[in-house]
RNA sequence: GGAGGGGUGGCAGAGCGGUUGAAUGCACUGGUCUUGAAAACCAGCGAAGGUGAAAGUCUUCCGAGAGUUCGAAUCUCUCCCCCUCCGCCA
């Protein structure tokens, strides 16, 4: 959510940073809207001080020795008129304030100065490769081809068991998928110094609404219903459970012992689960966009002075990730119409899928500044002035668990059609140098 | 699933219809004292918002929502969450 000040005192600006993501934001609507609002707010504000001062007389009436039903008819006929007037105001009001609220929710996050400008991904710009693609001396497969041998990745029976988009996988491919988590898990633990959380993969709306998710976006996730009717979401990332760790909290380090100075750095493995509404026909074939897979997932809350800082960090902790891999990448970052809707800037890691001859994105690494603190209420006290003051939030697949094992079986498959196992996965499978 | 207890400021914890936005303690900030620190003592200290140049002033907030009342943190109802005991269970 952006700051409602900010609109109220420069709604230009805004407008200006709206255009820049294809919005037009209808300026003279919205100065309206906050006229009235204001008025409103002033009228039913001086309404109810009356109607305080009105009931605290009384009070003192009978005090003083007067008997209470002859205080109260004292004060009858103005308290009577007091409350007309507060329920038309309040009326009012509430009709205001909800269109104001749904016009601040509709509104993403101001993409920071550096992102590119542009209308799709074919504006984002590049800004590192890494690694170069393998030339193959045979034709290579793609991973549902060399999954197929002996029923390894097995989408047949995933769509059996629960329908399209869900795979099941058998053997050296499950190890490895396993392999892949803790590799990750280790590295960020060890070597980048997150804190290993493990959290509720369900959770409810004002989780779902403090990232972001919701209302916006509730058709992309599951939702699963309950008895009491409270209705509860299947996590679309980690992100959520992990994010809302702060909500509604005040982040200092004697207020809150338990939860520890900024920044907090927290990595997480989790499931996923995604509709993919809309995404029909796209990714169909194979592992690529499941309802259903893991990621290691990277969050950090930080100072706000120190979140470009942070975003850069956190992109090259994933990036460690296919380095160790030696896995080729490249690094882009997102035009202004290709950012998500909470960002401020985000850099996607896409990874060289020799199966598709494409880069595809296995990380998405973004910074919010203090749009999801906002609707999260997540702050910390500042030592300086001593007040609360919002965090920033930043999170970024660390990676992505199937798309990595795609990459994995793509890029290190040989001419017989086993797979041999990247260096640094090796203590995690065994010590074994090849797979299949 | 059954039976109880409870949700109050950064934390702990009083208040149970009328200057209570809330005692007290801790924490925090400033000061006195001290060579310095600690201790002690004094003072300040919730959040969000409106208005104002500022001092100030007004509104809202005691889990959430609805109700009773001239007036609610305090009474009633619904929901959510936490705790204890019993049952069941990986």
């Amino acid at each position: 959510m952006l700051d409602e000040k900010l609109l109220r005192r420069d709604i230009h600006h805004v407008a200006e940073q709206m255009r820049r993501r294809g919005i037009e934001l209808d300026v003279v609507a919205f100065n309206e809207l906050e006229a009235h609002r204001k008025d409103l707010d002033i009228r039913l504000q001086a309404l109810q001080a009356e109607r305080n001062a009105a009931a605290k007389k009384i009070g003192e009436l009978i005090k003083g020795g007067m008997a209470v039903e002859e205080a109260k008819k004292q004060q009858a006929e103005q308290q009577k008129s007091l409350e007309q007037q507060l329920e038309s105001v309040k009326k009012q009001q509430a009709d205001v304030r909800l269109q104001l609220d749904e016009l601040l929710l509709s509104l993403p996050n101001i993409p920071a100065s550096d992102v590119p400008d542009g209308d799709d991904e074919s504006a984002n710009l590049e800004l590192l490769r890494w690694g170069q693609p393998k030339n193959f001396e045979f034709a290579a497969k793609d991973h549902v081809d060399l999954g197929e041998r002996n029923g390894l990745l097995d989408f047949e029976l995933g769509s059996k068991i629960t329908g399209s988009r869900f795979v099941v996988m058998r053997r050296d491919v499950a190890r490895l998928h396993r392999a892949l988590i803790q590799f990750m898990l280790d590295l960020h633990i060890n070597e980048h110094g997150y804190e290993e959380v493990y959290v509720p993969f369900m959770v409810n709306t004002a989780s779902m609404t403090g990232t972001g998710q919701l209302p916006k976006f509730a058709e992309d996730s599951f939702s699963l219903a309950t008895d009491s009717g409270t209705e509860f979401y299947l996590i679309p990332t980690a992100e959520v459970p992990v994010t809302n760790i702060v909500r509604d909290t005040i982040i200092a380090s004697q207020d809150n012992p338990d939860l520890g100075e900024l920044p907090l750095r927290f990595v997480c493995h989790s499931p996923c689960f995604r509709s993919e509404a809309g995404s029909y026909g796209r990714d169909t074939r194979g592992m690529i966009r499941q309802h259903q897979f893991e990621k290691v997932e990277l969050v950090q809350i930080v100072r706000p002075d120190e979140s470009p800082q942070a975003h850069e960090e956190l992109t090259g902790h994933a990036e460690k990730v296919l380095q160790l891999l030696e896995l080729p990448y490249r690094k882009v970052s997102l035009c202004t119409g290709d950012l998500g809707f909470s960002a401020q800037k985000t850099y996607d890691l896409e990874v060289w899928l020799p199966g598709q001859q494409a880069y595809r994105e296995i990380s998405s690494c973004s910074n919010f500044a203090d749009y999801q603190a906002r609707r999260l209420h997540a702050r910390w006290r500042n030592p300086t002035s001593n007040k609360p003051e919002l965090v920033h939030t930043l999170n970024g697949s660390g990676l992505a668990i199937g798309r990595t094992l795609v990459a994995v079986l793509e890029n290190y498959q040989n001419a017989d059609g086993t797979i041999s196992v990247p260096e640094s996965l090796r203590p995690y499978l065994g010590g074994r140098e090849s797979l299949l």
